[in-house]
RNA sequence: GGCUACGUAGCUCAGCUGGUUAGAGCACAGCACUCAUAAUGCUGGGGUCGGUGGUUCGAGUCCACCCGUAGCUACCA
């Protein structure tokens, strides 16, 4: 309390401008959240401040897809994001895009010192080139014939087959997968950083949607550099906006502090590449970076299938955000553990913990101080000593809201909530308002427990910022202010109380599991979706006699069993009227076996047998999506007879 | 299969650098209470701390191997 005012930046990682924000990211801007609404209820100026991260191949290819120039798409994409975050009370000071005229500066201010310092290599590469597109191609975007194992059709930098690696110009017979053309050998200059053993290849050629490399024609940042580089782009709008001085915050003599929220995915990256950047060209580097773990649902990844892919959105037409703010909070530590929401836990833990003993602190008391008591608090509290100890457990509950240690925060926190609750119990105040004369101890008791509530509150605010708001609005100070707890509300009206949360409905979570379910099986409905990734390109064209040697059948799923070894494989008998078949299929991630059993679907009927690592395949089935959950099995209409040829 | 985590009561998890009879919340059972958004209080049952072997005076806590789960990755003809 009596430490400087420290000043401090808190950042989150940078979504991808080309999806829709959902519980996972949450997870993430929570954490974010709470720490910084924590340093400011502790009298600490602390801004947080990132943006959407809008460059590189996808959003090209999606601005294509969609014949809109990019802008277009990412500024839209951009509200829906602050849309998300302010309703799931994200305290963000300046949210932007990486796409924005700040962040160019401070790019190319970046490069040019690095550039000075002697950091940037450039050299020529080769690399393969589409003519027809006109674009060089990733190595993911060759395929060619392994050079070891001869297998065919496999990626520009290893085989699947036989898994070894190599450079795409060692493929045999490549083809560009994006349009089946064989690509042509070609020099470009690419440039590179120099940080002391690694290094890494920062540039990337046009078409591209990026910021162009200065003194070039057609060299473009590679997304990474410039995505960071958005934290500091979002602060100097807000610095423009608000008149604070930026290199005070991010020279190299800084003493601000700066701390990143991220994933655990992208450490290496922000504890290496990042600093490196920054100390080579003259900024401050971060004080600190937390990586949290990732998100599961009902203990496995989000499945949109099962309907456990939610959206922010879904989230938000249905629930109340602080129940999810609570409970992650309730979960999170300061390492590394994935996070999992268990939905039952998540019903019964929030319903227990914040409504049945927080909320129901102060609605208990409230009832005898409106009614009976002229809605006014006692002159003195009771039990002074009950008091110190709620003010006492301060110390404690900072430091470990301070080292993000919120599940040791809330624990505390709701110890001290069964203690107040015990209290009130001790007291009996039903009985003695029933007694003569008893009135002015029943007061006295009801004022006390309001004061232990206040407390509770203030340490909840950082995570209950709703709730916290509407308690402020009943006991007409600011909860969340820890730095006033220290005088207790006394001999004060109070306004009418009204429910400040109420419990969470398991039919609201069933519904908004439906939700996620429904908006996966309708996705070109109502609206386009615009979170939807890249179309792919239509590939060459074909005369009907190409079309005609692929015979295409009905077949009936008689069995499936999941391939235990494999990750991603289901083994299918297939009924085709003249026999059966057994087919391999890449679908286990969508579909669980038993709910295949007894459908139709079309497969490939003449493909050649392919021999794979769990048996033979002959066939595959029909099935759109990039894979992952994002996977639909083809399916005829009702009356479709196995054997039936699809022409 | 590779890499990385993790495996503690029915569920969600605490257990710091190894040290007395292993903890909490929820759920469950019984009792009490009825002020409160059917909320609260008390009492209780329940765990060979994934398995095996090892280091140690002593291991849930360290090491090895095994089993299992999750994430990434590979197998998606």
């Amino acid at each position: 309390m009596t430490q400087d005012k420290r000043r401090i930046l808190v950042t989150s990682a940078l979504p991808y401008a080309n999806g829709a924000i959902h519980l996972g990211h949450m997870l993430e801007y929570i954490q974010t959240d709470i720490w910084a609404r924590f340093q400011r209820s502790q009298g600490n100026e602390c801004y947080f401040a990132w943006a959407d991260d809008a460059h590189g191949t996808p959003v090209m290819l999606w601005a294509r897809a969609e014949g809109k120039p990019p802008e277009e798409l990412i500024d839209m994409m951009n509200e829906q994001h602050k849309t998300d975050f302010r309703d799931f009370g994200i305290s963000f000071d300046n949210y932007t895009s990486t796409h924005s005229e700040y962040n160019r500066e401070i790019v190319e201010k970046i490069y040019r010192e690095l550039d000075a310092g002697g950091y940037i290599d450039r050299r020529p590469i080769e690399q393969f080139y589409d003519e027809q597109e006109g674009m060089f191609l990733p190595d993911r975007f060759i395929r060619g014939t392994c050079p070891k194992c001869k297998a065919e059709d496999q990626y520009g930098d290893s085989c699947e087959v036989c898994g070894s690696t190599y450079s795409p110009t060692d493929l045999i017979d490549p083809r560009s997968a994006v349009t089946g053309s064989t690509p042509v050998l070609k020099q470009s200059e690419h440039y590179f950083f120099r940080l002391s053993a690694f290094e890494d290849d920062i540039s990337r050629d046009a078409p591209y949607f990026g910021f162009r490399i200065p003194g070039t024609e057609d060299k473009y940042f590679y997304v990474w550099v410039d995505a960071p580089v958005g934290y500091a782009a979002s602060f100097k709008e807000l610095c423009e906006r608000t008149g604070m001085d930026f290199d005070a915050w991010w020279g190299a003599d800084s003493t601000t502090e700066m701390h990143h929220f991220i994933g655990k995915d992208i450490v290496y990256f922000h504890t290496l590449f990042w600093p490196a950047m920054l100390m080579g060209a003259g900024f401050r580097s971060p004080t600190a970076v937390y990586a949290h773990g990732f998100l599961t649902v009902d203990g496995a990844k989000m499945s949109k299938s099962r309907g456990t892919f939610i959206k922010a959105r879904t989230y938000l037409d249905h629930l109340h955000p602080d129940y999810l703010r609570y409970y992650y909070a309730a979960k999170l530590g300061p390492g590394t553990a994935d996070i999992d929401l268990n939905l039952e836990d998540f019903v019964q833990r929030v319903n227990a913990d914040v409504v049945g003993k927080v909320v129901n602190i102060a609605s208990r008391c409230a009832g005898f101080i409106q009614k009976r008591l002229d809605g006014r608090l006692a002159a003195q509290l009771p039990r002074p000593d009950l008091q110190q100890r709620f003010l006492d457990a301060r110390t404690e509950i900072a430091t470990e809201f301070e080292q993000r240690n919120y599940q040791a925060a809330i624990r505390r926190i709701m110890a001290l909530a069964d203690e107040a609750n015990r209290y009130i119990d001790e007291e009996k105040p039903w009985l003695q308002i029933k007694e003569e004369g008893k009135a002015g101890h029943v007061q006295a008791v009801c004022t006390q427990g309001i004061n232990l509530f206040r407390v509770l509150m203030a340490y909840l605010a950082p995570v209950l910022p709703f709730t916290a708001e509407r308690a402020s609005a009943f006991l007409g100070v600011d909860v969340s202010d820890w730095t006033g707890l220290d005088a207790p509300l006394l001999d004060a009206g109070v306004n009418a109380f009204q429910p400040l949360l109420t419990r969470i409905d398991p039919l609201k979570v069933q519904a908004m599991i439906d939700a996620s379910r429904e908006s996966l099986q309708a996705p070109a409905a109502a609206q386009a979706e615009p979170e939807q990734p890249a179309i792919d390109p239509i590939a060459d064209e074909i005369g009907i006699d190409d079309f005609s040697k692929v015979d295409l059948r009905v077949a009936r799923i008689v069995a499936a069993e999941a391939v235990p070894e494999a990750r991603k494989l289901l083994k299918l008998t297939l009924d085709i009227g003249s026999g059966t078949r057994t087919v391999f299929a890449g679908i286990k991630s969508a579909y669980e076996p038993e709910e295949l059993v007894g459908r139709h679907t079309v497969m490939v009927a003449n493909l050649k047998p392919r021999k794979m690592r769990f048996g033979t395949s002959e066939g595959m089935v029909l099935a759109a999506g990039p894979g992952g959950d994002d996977l639909y099995l083809l399916e005829p209409d009702e009356g479709a007879r196995p054997g039936l040829r699809v022409t």
